[in-house]
RNA sequence: CGGGAUGUAGCGCAGUCCGGUUAGCGCGCUUCGUUCGGGACGAAGAGGUCGCAGGUUCAAAUCCUGUCAUCCCGACCA
């Protein structure tokens, strides 16, 4: 167990925390909510970025960039999206610096004043359909498929490491249509993705849905979402697809030519999943030992320890321990040898476990006589005794056996953790002594929707889209007449 | 942005109320030796603009003002 970690049942608020600089996944940076993300937690980000990048091109994506700084004036193009992100803007007023009169400081220089302020961007929507207008003219133009891989700049009053951060790394994709059927099932393509993504990659369960009219994304007709359960009963939105109808066409006058011949607006999707999925997968799978990753997102698979008293010993161990290795490498899994002289053992093996690395080897003199290994898997931590000759096949399919079990048991918890109420008592019952989700009634209006908020801090997640949620009931706030059961949760 | 708390060595903290030798402790770090199957032990070392800027004072980590950052609770949000 390592030292000084937080129990996750006791503060789990301080348990994140600690998990995340801990095991070297990222730290505060100093500079006012923004983030500094760390080579180990920078590997893990990479390999989400490189197999989403490559679902979004076997889809027909295609990847460009756009500019960070945006003009003041796209913003007031598009009424609900400014309002969505005026708080949080920040404003780029000058465009130089100057020493100060007594030469010790440095100021901004007053006579370097910007006519028109640049945003750093929240989100690209505004300056991309700025660039749509000239790119698109023609039905043949269509349907336009990008996706940008970016940071974004949003002035949040009070941050988390990935959870919510100033800045943070995304992609954002921006698609634009003929008509709105092909729009709309976009939008549910890209919801898709991201639910498959997190399932198959980060293990981890969701459930896909409908944003309310007011949880909807600032300019969108319609926002998907799909939600995780974390371990302390709050949900995480992970990942938004936004159907924005004609909006932003409209506002920045993009029109094609149809096949008839007449002059139209194009049909927008836009999605994104962001860094904040690292802190899902933290918090959906980790102990008080540490992170625990899944195989497919761990930069290191396999570590192999040695234990031996002499040099000798460590000689031998080496030479098996080498030949173990590249074998390993030749079926693709990551593995590292740390033969370093300076940590015991015992030091090593929880450092991994911090690490959240998912199976670690030990081979010893004892190993070494009889022909063995100890295996240890990260997520039951169970360990076992195994013949070393047998571990070039068995590693493998105990990798898919420990990404299976992760996704299996956060499956069960989120699963357990999701109840119906009918009465409103219930219902608080739930949130303040289980957690998770509520399934409740909804009379279908933005104020029982707001009433429930204010007394119980639990918003609408989602109406689910993949459970048969419609059944006739009564909203357990307000009595009126209800059609479908939706999900509630409290929220990160 | 409102309320509360904190900032002292890489990390965790004591010292601050009640100003006064050379600012301490634990972990970590360096060197040497013994260790090595679940965070070893001993010895000797290195490491500090006490967050930053002003002010009060013979004297400031300590008192006052401002400011920046971090954490918690609200409001806001991927």
């Amino acid at each position: 167990m390592p030292k000084n970690l937080p129990k996750r049942s006791e503060d789990y608020s301080k348990w994140y925390h600690e998990v995340v600089v801990r095991s070297g996944l990222a730290e505060n940076s100093g500079v006012r909510g923004m983030m500094v993300i760390k080579p180990y937690g920078y590997a893990i980000w990479e390999k989400m970025q490189s197999y989403l990048d490559r679902m979004f091109k076997e889809t027909g994506h295609q990847n460009a960039y756009f500019p960070l700084l945006i003009p003041k004036s796209y913003f007031a193009k598009e009424a609900q999206h400014v309002e969505g992100f005026a708080k949080e803007a920040a404003v780029v007023t000058h465009y130089r610096l100057r020493t100060t009169p007594d030469g010790k400081g440095i100021e901004v220089d007053p006579t370097a004043k910007l006519e028109e302020e640049l945003i750093i961007r929240p989100t690209s929507e505004t300056i991309i359909w700025d660039t749509y207008r000239r790119w698109i003219q023609s039905y043949r133009d269509l349907p336009l498929l990008i996706n940008q891989w970016a940071n974004v700049l949003r002035w949040e009053m009070r941050t988390r490491l990935f959870l919510r951060t100033a800045e943070f790394l995304w992609q954002e994709g921006h698609t634009a249509h003929e008509t709105k059927e092909e729009a709309i099932e976009e939008a549910e393509r890209m919801i898709d993705i991201y639910a498959r993504f997190a399932r198959e990659y980060m293990a981890m369960p969701v459930i896909k849905g409908i944003k309310t009219p007011s949880e909807r994304f600032a300019g969108a007709e319609e926002t998907y979402t799909i939600e995780a359960l974390m371990q302390d009963g709050k949900a995480l939105q992970s990942g938004t697809s936004h159907f924005l109808g004609q909006n932003f066409a409209k506002a920045f006058d993009v029109k094609y030519l149809s096949r008839e011949g007449k002059l139209e607006y194009v049909w927008a999707t836009s999605w994104g999943v962001s860094t904040r999925l690292m802190g899902a997968l933290v918090m959906t799978h980790s102990d008080d030992y540490g992170l625990v990753l899944p195989p497919k997102l761990a930069p290191i698979q396999v570590v192999i320890i040695p234990i031996f008293k002499k040099k000798e010993q460590l000689e031998a161990i080496s030479t098996e321990a080498r030949a173990l290795m590249e074998k390993l490498k030749a079926k693709g899994i990551s593995v590292r040898y740390d033969d370093s002289e300076h940590y015991k053992p015992g030091w090593k093996f929880n450092e991994y476990e911090l690490k959240g690395v998912p199976i670690r080897i030990a081979i010893g003199p004892r190993d070494m006589e009889k022909g063995t290994a100890e295996v240890a898997r990260r997520d039951t931590l169970e360990k076992e005794i195994v013949s070393r000759a047998d571990l070039e096949d068995y590693i493998p399919r105990l990798l898919d056996e420990i990404q299976e079990n992760l996704y299996n048991r956060a499956l069960a918890f989120r699963d357990a953790h999701i109840t119906k109420a009918d009465t409103f008592e219930e219902f608080k019952d739930i949130l303040e002594n289980k957690g998770g989700f509520v399934l409740a009634h909804w009379d279908g209006t933005p104020e029982t929707e707001a009433k429930i908020k204010e007394l119980t801090k639990a918003t609408i997640r989602c109406i689910p889209m993949d459970m048969d949620t419609r059944e006739e009931g009564v909203d357990p706030l307000s009595g009126k007449p209800s059609k479908q059961r939706v999900l509630y949760a409290r929220a990160y």
